[in-house]
DNA sequence: GCGGATCAC
DNA sequence: TATGGTGATCCGC
């Protein structure tokens, strides 16, 4: 009984694990030797067990969906077949087979990068990677089921030779930059899937072919001794590497070279016009520019060229002819496994149905419309019809950023924190580098079992910057260390990612973005009018099973690592995160006033911004660590020193595991439900409406319980500096700005370096920015006024920043229409008709959709903000 | 909008 | 000793 259950686990780990000789190079292998190797080094493992898990997973979604197959009546299967034949119909007649798409793909390329630049690796079988994983393998090595994907270890016990080679990027990202050159003679609008894959459409460029005169197809051999048709093996040398063909380049040569001449030019080859040809030129180019073969597939669509690709791999290209006949011969007996977008899982649950290959595909239609969701029906259609994409899409707008890392477990809290910090600097780093920001912050975590969690805020204006970005993963992290207390998070992986980026209207001026919502008919080029397609009613079964397809290979963006270049390809103008906004008279005034005020704070704050300093000296330098142990290796993840800042945080975090602070009473909140803590400052709201100029400054320390203020008092360190700044305030003081009022805290205990400054808007009510909450805290704590997170900054200039974005995205909705921020009925009536006349239909409909909560609706986080007015005329009034 | 899951490279 | 990082999409809530 036993020996069976473990066999029947054995055999769940291979049915995600195993090998499978889809893969060049992996045919007529010994299976089961190595799936036994792979097994012994894995079993007991908790990554094992994790996988196991996740099979299991996937066989009950197959049993869902088998139970659903067997409710299937007769009629609904004819109905459906109907339906099936309608669409075939409608996507026959669609078809487009004019157009000669190209898929390339460098053979083994990191592997063949290295091997080139190696020699001795040539006839051994080596990885590019690492012990814990493997990027990709040469063709020696696959022939022992060494192949990417694996961890190194393992690769070892199947080939105990095996040479693992360090990843170097850099190096392949200038390979890569060489190969796409010459794609770009080709179709200058090819797009790149990685570093060294691409989809090209050929159609234009062989239109011009026909006319090419036959000097311009040919090309010279880099090694002249070389004769045509051999593969380059041997490295290439520096003063040969400059040499370039013919095509394209401005030479003189223009009377083909015979063949194996040994002139000036070396051997030449002549090209002919076909498809077929031009490919072949591209391959024989990119192999005597970088000595590395190329595959490629031609066929009349996208989905078909990337299987062809595959088919003569290594060092070949296969063409499948533009007719519905050769389509559909060729689709007839090919796996279902082999179309990009069917993965494992979907492939199981296909399979589950009888259906492994396209055909199968099309003669199961019916019954697969029944069973999935509109989305994978669509693309099975068309894979079993042999259609895919027959354009190219141009350079799409990234929609997220991330970083995650990988370490030794972490299970202390302010290890996690500090660790959590850093990524976020690294994620804003990059971000900056493409001037982006996002409303959308993603922590994601993954435990020593391996089981991956994510969690979500979305706030109501766009994040950047570290401190942002960090004031909220910061807060979602702890919430996951608080829902797992009293016992810690183990952690394996930690990352963070920023998405819904803001349109490039909201990261160019303010100004700009006015002028273009207050022109009538224009449309505000934003990601807000790339409207979704509705979906329409679906006629299925209700509950269905679903697998996830990813519909075309091509949407996928670029790969973190192309992100530069494609902002070089493109347009990437005006769009630095670092260029000065020209502002607008609003943001103008705006800005005076918030400058007024903080100047006013920062007098105080000298002693702060000293702190500062060597706050921001100890996170460098623990960035450096964190940043060499990262690119040595990966698993070797050393804890950075604390900033004193971090420090704060996870003693806080340990301090109250189950709280938050409210940024109106600054009370703890005992609680980790945001729904609950959301309540509780809308409580507050209300109370501080209703009790205008007081109460949110208190200059009593009640609000703190006994314990905070003892921690509050232990560093005492600062005791100087809190006299000081005790001289210079007034207690109760308020200074008037234009409207806004700000008091400026007291402090009636000594070692208290509490400071709070109230802004008193025109409604009287108080939004309250909060200064260091305790002694040790070398770093203030301040909570904006506007989306009322704590953001995690000691320095006024970005707190101001921020608010002013916030207050952007504020007058932003406001003239969208989208009442949000404000309690005012008449700016709910009024943006009605501004939407219609100012907006194009989707963007006014989003607007509606997303935020019209009735008055009764329950407290929300939306809600939380309605205890501020921050309409136009209430601000700049 | 969120979270889990799948997929590709 | 040891099983990645980045980006996208889909689906069910």
């Amino acid at each position: 009984m036993e020996n069976k259950t473990a066999s029947t686990k054995e055999e769940g780990f291979l049915t995600r694990m195993a090998l499978n000789d889809n893969k060049a190079g992996m045919e007529g292998l010994d299976r089961d030797k190595i799936n036994k190797i792979i097994m012994e080094a894995s079993k007991g493992s908790r990554f094992y067990e994790n996988e196991l898990k996740r099979e299991q997973q996937a066989n009950q979604r197959i049993e869902k969906m088998m139970l659903q197959k067997a409710q299937i009546t007769e009629q609904q299967l004819n109905k459906a077949q109907v339906q099936v034949k309608k669409m075939a119909l409608a996507l026959e007649k669609s078809r487009d087979l004019s157009r000669m798409i190209v898929h390339v793909d460098m053979d083994a390329f990191y592997a063949a990068v290295e091997m080139r630049d190696c020699p001795e690796l040539k006839d051994k079988p080596m990885a590019v990677g690492s012990m814990s994983m493997l990027s990709t393998s040469n063709y020696h090595a696959r022939k022992y089921g060494v192949r990417a994907a694996m961890p190194g270890f393992i690769a070892k016990k199947l080939c105990p030779n095996l040479v693992i080679v360090p990843t170097n990027f850099d190096k392949y990202r200038a390979v890569s930059d060489e190969i796409r050159e010459i794609f770009a003679d080709y179709d200058p609008h090819f797009q790149p899937v990685s570093l060294d894959e691409a989809y090209l459409d050929f159609t234009d460029h062989l239109e011009q072919r026909q006319s090419l005169p036959e000097s311009a197809r040919t090309h010279r051999y880099r090694i002249s001794s070389i004769a045509a048709g051999t593969k380059l093996i041997e490295p290439l040398k520096k003063e040969e590497s400059d040499l370039s063909p013919v095509l394209f380049e401005d030479s003189p040569s223009s009377s083909p070279c015979l063949l194996g001449s040994d002139g000036a030019g070396g051997a030449c080859e002549v090209f002919g016009t076909s498809v077929e040809e031009a490919v072949r030129e591209m391959r024989f180019r990119i192999e005597q520019k970088t000595t590395l073969t190329a595959s490629a597939g031609i066929a009349p669509n996208m989905m078909l060229a990337k299987v062809c690709s595959d088919k003569n791999k290594p060092n070949g290209q296969y063409r499948l002819p533009p007719t519905r006949k050769a389509v559909m011969e060729f689709i007839q007996n090919l796996p279902v496994r082999k179309i990009c977008g069917i993965g494992k899982v979907s492939e199981k649950m296909l399979n589950a149905l009888g259906i492994t290959t396209c055909s199968h595909l099309g003669q199961q239609m019916a019954l697969l419309l029944l069973l999935f969701s509109e989305t994978s029906c669509h693309h099975f259609i068309e894979v079993s019809l042999g259609l895919g994409s027959t354009h190219i899409p141009r350079h799409e707008e990234r929609k997220s950023m991330s970083t995650e890392r990988t370490f030794k477990e972490l299970s202390k809290t302010e290890e996690q924190l500090s660790l959590c910090s850093e990524l976020c600097e690294d994620l804003a780093e990059d971000m900056k580098k493409e001037g982006l920001k996002g409303k959308t912050v993603t922590l994601k975590l993954k435990n020593v079992n391996f089981e991956v969690k994510t969690r979500a805020q979305t706030l109501p204006y766009a994040v950047a910057t570290k401190e942002e970005i960090f004031a909220v993963a910061k807060d979602l992290l702890k919430m996951e260390i608080e829902n797992e207390s009293p016992q810690p998070l183990r952690l394996r992986l930690m990352g963070v990612r920023v998405s819904a980026f803001s349109s490039s209207d909201d990261k160019t001026p303010m100004q700009k973005s006015i002028i273009g919502f207050l022109q009538p008919g224009r449309t505000n080029c934003s990601d807000s009018s790339k409207v979704k397609h509705q979906k329409p009613e679906k006629e299925r079964l209700s509950d269905h099973p679903s697998v996830l397809l990813q519909p075309s290979p091509v949407k996928n963006g670029p790969k973190k690592e192309e992100a530069h270049w494609q902002s070089e390809q493109g347009d990437s103008g005006g769009r630095q995160a670092d260029e000065k906004p020209q502002q607008s008279f609003f943001q103008r005034a705006h800005a005076k006033r918030l400058q007024l005020l903080v100047a006013d704070v920062s007098t105080q704050q000298d002693g702060y911004e000293k702190n500062m300093c060597v706050t921001a000296s100890v996170s460098t330098s623990s960035e450096e660590s964190v940043e060499s142990s990262t690119k040595a290796n990966k698993n070797n993840y050393s804890v950075p020193e604390l900033s004193t800042s971090d420090q704060n945080l996870a003693s806080m975090s340990h301090a109250r595991p189950q709280s938050l602070t409210c940024p109106v009473c600054f009370n703890q909140v005992d609680t980790n439900d945001l729904n609950v803590f959301n309540t509780h400052i809308d409580v507050c709201l209300n109370d501080a409406a209703s009790k205008p100029k007081e109460s949110t400054f208190s200059d009593e320390e009640s609000d703190l319980d006994p314990e905070e203020e003892r921690h509050e008092c232990e560093g005492g360190q600062r005791q100087g500096e809190e006299e000081v700044e005790e001289e210079q305030l007034t207690n109760g003081e308020e200074l008037e700005f234009g409207g806004v009022y700000v008091r400026k805290g007291q402090c009636s205990l000594k070692n208290n370096s509490v400071q709070k400054v109230s802004l008193i808007k025109g409604d009287n009510k108080h939004v309250t920015l909060q200064q260091p909450q305790s002694c040790h805290s070398k770093s203030p704590v301040f909570v904006c006024p506007v989306c009322h997170l704590t953001q995690d900054t000691d320095d006024l200039t970005v707190f101001n920043h921020h608010v002013d974005l916030c207050l952007n995205q504020e007058v932003l909705h406001e003239l969208k229409g989208q009442t949000t921020f404000t309690i005012n009925p008449p700016a709910v009536k009024n943006s009605k008709t501004e939407e219609r006349g100012l907006f194009p239909p989707q963007q006014a409909g989003k607007g509606k959709s997303k935020r019209r909560d009735s008055p009764s609706s329950p407290p929300s986080k939306k809600a939380k903000s309605h205890g501020f007015c921050n309409t136009i005329d209430k601000f700049f009034r």
